[in-house]
DNA sequence: AGCACGCCGACT
DNA sequence: GTCGGCGTGCTC
């Protein structure tokens, strides 16, 4: 009996956007072991070459094995990603019907996904090196000192120049060969404290004591501002270096600020790897290069960071695990916070969600006991929770939306107390409108259903939902009337108001004041420096960011928030609240928040003026239980967008009549409905909601529209994709 | 996403 | 007569 031969097949996920891995034939004279999962491979790619990450090896191919080709050459000895991070990135593209290869290149810096190697970063002795004869280098001590340094072992630059060693030394020696470069290996990171933290209160100590490491669970700790959750993480990853493992801390995008990453490196002596989508490709190879090879104790890092292999994973904390910013809106839509519990699964490990305010989901399952739920209800360091108060606007007077009381309590703060109040607006610009006063006409976006909003300061009106931007005309396009009106309210308006009734500086903080790289830094060196002042702010305000000698904080238009057509408009508007309060008082007490709304009476704001965040939220889970939404139904969006006006709607309802009979019970296709704004940068907007009663029957339903969406023939220039989980559903 | 192949307008 | 416009179809 002849036994044929039968060649190797291997899997790959190559970065191209399509939601299959490609099979190829192992390179020619390749011994088999080398064909390890997480290594890089050179492949032929119709006519160019790509670099594609190997899956597994497969006995037989799907495809003809007369059409496999084989790889041209192996780029790597050692996989670049461990099978924790293999199995993440294929849970990760069923999961979000995302395509594998671009959900691996998620796991990769630009410079491995383009196929370079590993670069050599770190010095070691050269054999001559080490056989130096004792004093040789009395001349020159510098050297001596590096060479002294080397003798333990391989270093980090970044290590050999915090003990005072010039990259001109370590020239220097290289050029006399008595070092050279190597590549970093895994090393234990310096478990050691530069400082000891403060004294643990007893819900820190529990929540510390809850946590074990080495083995997976879920932790939502909860805490108000200046709780001490902080002070939890950190403790927790002393105890995770202290086994000789990494932690992991994922932070909000505007969180990341330096003072966080200064915080940690003020406590640890292990080396601090940042990784955040601002960084130059070096930089961030180079810290993912640490992570991936142990040289780096603690990993920091936004979203994507997620994605970073570890060499020895212990512990994942996600900071501020209900932001939004967790969540990526285009290409690959994944939820950080979601694939980090994913993670701490595969890797075996803890992972921390922390938050004054928990989205409903992590709630929802601490309260089925698949999260750890730990409180932490007092404020550090003695400092009292804020009062809130609600501000009835009915039939109130406004100047640029603010109240006569509101005035009143702003001006008794900076002037009588000379402390500092914060004003959160959500609009930014001056007004959200333009209109002409004889014939009505309204200035429009032309790309987008939406109004174009007035910047005064620029002189320019100006699309928020597109590019589009045009001077503030003098006079009425459409009847040449002379008198143009502004309403609605935004920071510019309330900034011009106070800085005409207040004698002391009026900070405005949105994306168009904080421009450059420096702004942002400079208003909090300000804010540190505790000059009484108004610092009057858009949703920038709400993250992370510490203003001790704010005493007073005023929410200029709470109803607005309530008002969002989407369904978490309730829950963000009560997290936004509790955050932004958090601003207040943080060090000193008597902290107050004024909140103005047109509706006192609303069970939200009584709730959140009685200080009770979790009535609300028991309350919103309810609403939510008995319309079947998230986190009680599993929601997807399969979403069109298309320049013609009626092309995404018949696509979406061809994918949902297709789709409808092989649909499981337990789901529900609703739509195709426009998007609450239909025209948006020239393009039509639809979606077709699909609501799953579980998490399996969701899966196949995401499967079942993708595949109909793909098979489908559609007009050219329509594009769709499908939101797992969608933040926004507008 | 790239990239090639493919069939119609203004240039050396 | 060709260079090149971007429509459309494929990539193991």
């Amino acid at each position: 009996m002849t036994q044929s031969n039968k060649p190797i097949v291997l899997r790959l996920a190559a970065p191209v956007p399509l939601r299959r891995p490609f099979d190829y034939l192992a390179p020619e004279d390749l011994s088999p072991e080398l064909l390890r999962p997480g290594i890089r491979l050179r492949v032929p790619f119709g006519s160019r070459e790509i670099t594609a990450v190997l899956m597994q090896t497969v006995d037989e191919s799907s495809v003809d094995e007369k059409q496999l080709r084989a790889a041209n050459s192996v780029l790597d000895d050692e996989p670049l990603l461990g099978p924790s991070i293999m199995a993440l990135c294929s849970w990760a593209a069923d999961y979000y019907q995302h395509p594998v290869g671009e959900v691996f290149s998620a796991a990769l810096p630009k410079t491995l996904r383009d196929g370079k190697g590993l670069s050599e970063t770190h010095w070691r002795l050269t054999v001559r090196g080490k056989g130096l004869p004792e004093g040789a280098l009395s001349r020159a001590p510098s050297q001596a000192k590096a060479l002294a340094l080397l003798q333990n072992g391989e270093q980090a630059p970044a290590s050999l120049s915090e003990a005072g060693v010039s990259s001109a030394v370590l020239r220097e020696l290289a050029s006399k060969e008595l070092i050279e470069r190597c590549r970093g290996t895994t090393k234990a990171p310096n478990p050691g404290l530069k400082e000891s933290g403060p004294t643990l209160g007893e819900e820190q100590a529990q929540a510390l004591a809850a946590v074990t490491l080495g083995e997976f669970s879920v932790h939502l700790l909860q805490g108000v501002t200046g709780s001490g959750k902080t002070e939890v993480y950190l403790r927790l990853i002393a105890a995770c270096l202290e086994r000789g493992d990494q932690a992991l801390v994922l932070i909000p995008e505007i969180g990341l600020t330096p003072q966080t990453v200064e915080r940690f490196e003020a406590r640890f002596k292990t080396p601090v790897a940042v990784l955040h989508s601002g960084m130059a490709d070096g930089q961030r190879f180079a810290a993912w290069q640490a992570a991936q090879c142990g040289s780096a104790g603690i990993v920091m890092g936004t979203r994507s960071a997620i994605f970073t292999p570890l060499a020895r994973p212990g512990l994942i904390v996600v900071d501020e695990e209900h932001d939004g910013s967790y969540k990526q809106q285009d290409g690959f839509r994944y939820s950080a916070r979601d694939v980090a519990v994913k993670r701490a699964q595969l890797e075996a490990c803890p992972v921390i969600l922390g938050s004054a305010t928990p989205s409903l989901e992590s709630l929802e399952n601490a309260r089925r006991g698949r999260y750890q739920h730990h409180f932490l209800r007092g404020r550090q360091g003695g400092g009292e929770l804020p009062m809130l108060q609600t501000l009835d606007l009915r039939g109130l007077h406004l100047n640029a939306g603010i109240s006569d009381y509101l005035l009143a309590a702003i001006r008794d703060t900076v002037e009588t107390q000379g402390r500092q109040a914060l004003l959160f607006l959500n609009r930014r610009g001056f007004a959200p409108t333009l209109q002409c006063h004889d014939c009505g006409w309204v200035a429009g976006c032309d790309h987008c259903d939406a109004r174009l909003t007035v910047h005064l300061r620029k002189r320019c009106l100006r699309c928020h939902h597109c590019a589009a931007q045009r001077a503030l005309p003098p006079q009425c396009p459409d009847c040449g009337g002379r008198s143009l009106l502004t309403h609605g309210l935004g920071t510019e308006q309330t900034e011009e108001f106070l800085n005409t009734v207040l004698r002391c500086p009026v900070h405005r903080v949105d994306s168009d004041a904080m421009r450059g790289v420096d702004a942002m830094q400079s208003l909090l060196e300000v804010a540190q420096g505790e000059e009484p002042c108004v610092i009057l702010g858009t949703q920038m305000l709400t993250k992370g960011h510490h203003f001790p000698a704010v005493q007073l904080v005023g929410v200029i238009d709470a109803d607005a928030l309530l008002y969002s057509a989407d369904f978490r408009g309730e829950e963000r508007m009560a997290q936004l609240v509790v955050q932004v309060a958090g601003r207040a008082g943080r060090e000193a007490s008597g902290g107050k928040v004024l909140i103005q709304t047109h509706y006192p009476d609303d069970p939200l704001f009584e709730s959140l003026r009685d200080g009770h965040f979790e009535a609300i939220t028991t309350s919103l889970l309810e609403k939510r239980r008995s319309s079947g939404l998230p986190p009680f139904g599993q929601l997807m969006l399969l979403r069109s967008d298309a320049r013609d006006e009626r092309d995404g709607e018949a696509f979406l309802r061809a994918v949902q009549r297709e789709a409808q009979q092989y649909l499981p019970k337990d789901c529900q296709l609703i739509g195709p409905l426009p998007s609450a704004m239909p025209r948006r940068a020239g393009r039509f907007r639809w979606q077709l909601w699909c609501i799953a009663a579980s998490r399996r029957s969701a899966l196949a339903a995401a499967h079942l529209l993708v595949d109909r969406a793909e098979t489908l023939k559609k007009p050219r220039e329509l594009s769709w994709f499908i939101d797992i989980d969608p933040s926004d559903v507008l």
